[in-house]
DNA sequence: GCATTATACTTGATTAATCAAGTATATATC
DNA sequence: GATATATACTTGATTAATCAAGTATAATGC
């Protein structure tokens, strides 16, 4: 039997287990938004006039254009976003925060958001490493395409 | 417009990105294995006897136990996995690693999962912080219960 | 300008994983 | 030792997200 294995793909299963739990964690307390549904709005209300191209949103999320198509579609319904045709190049459809989104994100889960990554992080976490994994977060995210 | 977010929770959503990007990248690239797939035959292959309780597994990968049943299901019609019972407690049922797991984790997977791992790590990383983020991850999935 | 290639998005089919509820067994409490 | 609670697992219903393929438009190369 070999046993071994390498400090670095340890790391990705590490990985792997904590966002699956993670994930779980944010989706069920953020008041009845989904993290991936968060994420969106808070994007959106991030963005200039609060408006992004579908591809953008799915690049910010991870996600891929289809995942995202299908993300919006109770978004729109429920009246947390809108969908906005783009004249200058047929082929893009915008999104924008709707006042629905606006308010659910500014009512409650913004701040949900907020306590739960801060309680989420062992309390002894230096600002210095958090900066360090932030970095190799992007990077790696950035590499991949 | 409010456009403040904390580094933590900047964090967070960084982490669920990179993530989302990286489970495609295994899934797609381990010889016809999914990602979890690899980890559970990974894990059963390191665990004493070649064998583990289904909750157990559950807890390696950060799933639900319903998560386990579903994801063992055609894993052992293929036959890379065995349902073993257990008298000592009729409750729980053990898994353990078939024939057809151990040669599809052997002749390929886990080589490519190695692989995988050095390529995706951006190459100036250092040992020490690889470190204490796998101390940090496990911190957080040993607290998150 | 025409043909090729690339981009943005959607859709059908499928797979993955959740939750809530249910079954069965074991453990603890009194 | 009966009752209540906890644990391990499965199942039905649902939601999330993928891939592969298709549509439409735009940009590039010649």
């Amino acid at each position: 039997m070999n046993n071994s294995i390498s400090q670095e793909l340890n790391f990705f299963l590490l990985l792997a287990k904590t966002q699956s739990m993670l994930t779980r964690r944010f989706d069920n307390n953020l008041g009845g938004l989904g993290f991936n549904e968060f994420m969106i709005l808070f994007y959106l209300s991030q963005s200039k006039e609060e408006k992004m191209r579908r591809i953008d949103l799915a690049g910010k999320l991870g996600l891929t254009a289809s995942g995202i198509t299908r993300l919006l579609i109770p978004m729109e319904k429920i009246g947390w976003v809108k969908r906005e045709p783009y004249t200058e190049d047929a082929r893009v459809s915008f999104v924008s925060l709707a006042k629905g989104g606006k308010n659910k994100l500014a009512d409650e889960s913004m701040e949900d958001a907020e306590n739960l990554a801060k309680d989420l992080l062992p309390p002894a976490t230096k600002t210095k490493d958090l900066e360090t994994f932030s970095l190799l977060l992007s990077t790696m995210s950035g590499t991949i395409g």
